[in-house]
DNA sequence: CATGAATGAGGCTTCATTCAT
DNA sequence: GATGAATGAAGCCTCATTCAT
């Protein structure tokens, strides 16, 4: 009737909340859907297990509400991004490895990413709010490639999706297929020389290829 | 595991086998390791769930067998890609593409491969005989960037497995996270005009990236 | 139950507890008593859960409440039916046919009763203001049977409650039988010629019986 | 493969079954649907909860076989039933008498149909086999009934449908509204005389109505 | 080798109710 | 008198696994 939240009571809402989503996001990226366990996202949590079927409907909606949220903190992170140098060669390489930096960062996000995509994206689907999510993170490669075009470092057949495939594919391997691929080759991805090396290498990459005509 | 089974059976015993390992392939790419139903693999078998136990254990020992069989058939069919031009551009290229046409052509695998990641490789690291199964896959490479080098047409600073993770992350990607970022880029990767950009593209990358000095 | 409200709010109280009460009349006359959701009560209606444990205590209070005005309202109507025809034969024809008229028009309460008997009558049997509502049900019928006793037409053996019961019975079980006895006989008690077939027929039932000696 | 059933084993089945059955029968008919409970049903029982979902798939199936067994239970009885007096006058009289004792009887039954018609019937009407099971409940009365018309003892404008369903009403709502009719007007419907009184009434009533032209 | 029957532990969800403000 | 937040108990169901034959 008032029409505005009273306070106190709308920030132990919110903390509930938050406390769930927080300890949700780790659980399912830990453990994926199936594998992960309301109890235990609920045992982990100042509140109980009836509150997820409160504040989000079930478990499902617990899922999707992590990812929503996961989606939209890491594209607020990826803005933070600064790559303002004026040279378009430097400040493409500069985007390459402070992203390869960020995937880093966000382990548990890509975590999350990839389980999505084992189920063929069925839950983000059917997530309105992130359908327009991807322009941001497009808009940045976009001015830097056009002052590359512009100077004829660049090659011509390139658009700013092709460059975010590419860095993405690289950055997000890293991460998510790192314990196959390790075992594999016998290759240890935390350590410090190798990943200066790959961090490098992704600058390497992306130039050589953009400044090939 | 038992002991040899009697000979007038061993072949419907290997068939069992086969079958059981053929579907539990299909159902664990398709719903991950704890999505997957024992009941829905054996249901889907010309067998009975009791064969899952006598011929693998249990669920585990089943997704093991999986893992196990999944790899050493991509191994082998990696081994079948004919890459033999002289020119070490040329074989770089054609290397890259045909690695990205494999790749489509195992989705299954890649599945297998994302799930078994979420898993931080726990069950992998148990099959001991996968452990040396990576270095077939760097030797062709080995023998093109050796040509190239010797050739001085490729960078110095890159090895076999460098060039390997870059193509594995993008041939990877395409099929791993198509849905996400299907989704957020509003992009089909089944698009036949699209699916050929993007397999000139890696072959670009690798040689616009190996051949700058 | 907790003293007087305050005067300015006695409207809106009553109207709350009104609009409660009609809301559960509705919801366990379609669910039962088990079936019927507190939620789904308190969301159909204009307040909130909290009232009906203040206006009524409970589930199980409400529920009586609503057997209670259910039970009162339907002797209400039943008061209203003007059957003066002097003939006996005659107004005993009407009385059942008007019966007939009137269970159809209340099928809510007629639910309610069968709910009420699959409890046994726990409920109702604690409503001690009930204890003597089926009194003027039979006056009416005394009267009738009374002329026709005096004029020789109706046989000697049967009172009024007999008669009640009969015709209880059949206009009872046309509301609260229809859907098992429609599906095996394939008969829809909705279409309007065999509903005027079933209500002439009751009038002969009851005068063919009655004056058969 | 052998296309027998193992008759050891298939006992214990059907036994498991047939427990299951019996229990919930009574559970269901004591509670309703929403009201029973599924760990009760299994309490009561020789094997555990999970044969429910076992053998009937959930509370619903096990609710539905339970509706099925006891209609074809009911009308197996109802087939037994002997009334071959060759006056059709004393047959009806018979028939009615007798149907008055079988819902005596069967008062489980009753509650499950009033159940049953409390859900709009939603259930039975999932029961394929049940759909023609009507017929044979009133071809003893269409045989009855043909005799009286031939002799001119019958009224004509009365088929068995008709007969059936008063009948029904009247034995039916002793069992299902004896609760609330009792409680309302003061009436044992236990009582030995009364009921006796209740019987010979229904016989009058079917040949008062029947023999009036 | 094979089968149908059985199981216990634990999964997700929903209920009526109460609390703090 | 009213509200949104919170709760514990209990509900239905599903899982991987094992047993008897």
């Amino acid at each position: 009737m008032t029409g505005e939240p009273r306070p106190e009571l709308q920030r132990d809402a919110e903390r509930t909340r938050a406390d769930l989503l927080a300890v949700a996001t780790e659980v399912f990226a830990e453990s994926g859907y199936s594998g992960a366990r309301v109890d235990e996202i609920a045992e982990r949590t100042r509140t109980t297990k009836r509150m997820i079927y409160y504040y989000f409907g079930g478990k499902e909606g617990l899922y999707m509400a992590v990812l929503e949220s996961a989606y939209r903190g890491i594209r607020e992170a990826e803005q933070r991004l600064q790559v303002d140098h004026v040279d378009p060669v430097v400040a493409i390489r500069n985007l390459a490895e402070l992203t390869f930096d960020h995937h880093l960062d966000h382990q548990a996000f890509i975590r999350l990413v990839a389980i999505e995509n084992i189920h063929r994206g069925e839950y983000i689907g059917r997530i309105d709010s992130l359908r327009t999510l991807g322009q941001p993170a497009t808009s940045l490669l976009d001015e830097i490639l056009a002052r590359g075009h512009e100077q004829g470092v660049f090659r011509a057949d390139v658009d700013a999706l092709d460059v975010h495939l590419l860095i993405s594919s690289y950055c997000v391997f890293q991460v998510a297929n790192r314990y196959t691929f390790g075992f594999l080759f016998d290759v240890d991805f935390t350590e410090t020389t190798r990943r200066a090396h790959l961090r490098r290498m992704i600058g390497d990459v992306v130039v050589g290829w953009l400044t090939t005509h």
